[in-house]
DNA sequence: TTGCTATAGTTCGCATTACGATATAAGCGC
DNA sequence: GCGCTTATATCGTAATGCGAACTATAGCAA
């Protein structure tokens, strides 16, 4: 499962990666900010956009944001209370809560997400040579 | 510098590849935690660990860590009192505290690195098509 | 119909955590 | 001495996700 035992190689490899990882979390922050959103908000929009019809339950939400379902609804209050998503009941079973990215939510993470892909390619080299080092 | 304009393709692509990274971060979470260490603890001993001399000046440890130096004095003040580091005065200049990462703070990760060492090349497939499609 | 169980979402209070601001101390070079 | 750097200490703050408990809806069984 662990394969050979490390050597200094391996940890610096490890450590690397995980400083790369941090200043891209930190650039993304940075970004979201920039453009007027917390990193929470870039997230659950992106989210949200990355699904097929731009909606999810709160449920799946929480599920792909690695978030209880309740700190889910505390995030989405704040994000509707925004204009940036909204809230619909499913009309088969009322338990279930649809969020769904609004026009301005689909405005906001454009160009935002645009700059999180330039970035990714920029790092694109150093971080596949740094996988291919493990 | 964004390029072209992002398709769904994209969106999905970026989304996705933040889920993992989430995944990522909370596997090595939980696996910090099952070793008995906080997760800021392993990463300050696998930076220590992967530099040269298993040692590093707090400003530098701060620099790497993307934290303030006065955040790693508390964090180091804890890993001390666990005896998982050490800090020794330069004596060239007794200002500068290098922490050293201890013959424990070694045993500690050892284990944890080579977990997290598996579970990157278990992730590394999945990344570089991530990567290959942006 | 009643009752049990499960699911989906929400509300409330709390604990964590790094930060900003600020101060201190010590050591270095000029 | 003076200015700069490095590390440490302290205090309050602000954000953020969590656990526990709650409501509402749905499904099922006798």
């Amino acid at each position: 499962m662990a394969g050979d035992p490390l050597c200094d190689r391996d940890y610096e490899a490890l450590a690397t990666f995980r400083y790369e990882l941090r200043r891209f979390v930190r650039f993304s922050e940075e970004a979201a900010i920039a453009a007027g959103l917390t990193p929470q908000h870039y997230q659950v929009l992106l989210t949200l956009r990355a699904s097929p019809d731009g909606a999810m339950l709160v449920g799946a939400l929480a599920g792909r944001l690695l978030l209880r379902p309740h700190s889910t609804t505390e995030l989405v209050n704040r994000l509707e209370k925004l204009g940036l998503v909204e809230r619909h009941h499913a009309p088969d079973d009322r338990r279930k809560v649809h969020v769904a990215i609004s026009a301005q939510g689909r405005a906001a993470i454009t160009s935002l997400a645009a700059h999180h892909r330039a970035e990714l390619r920029r790092m694109r080299p150093m971080l596949e040579r740094l996988l291919g080092s493990m």
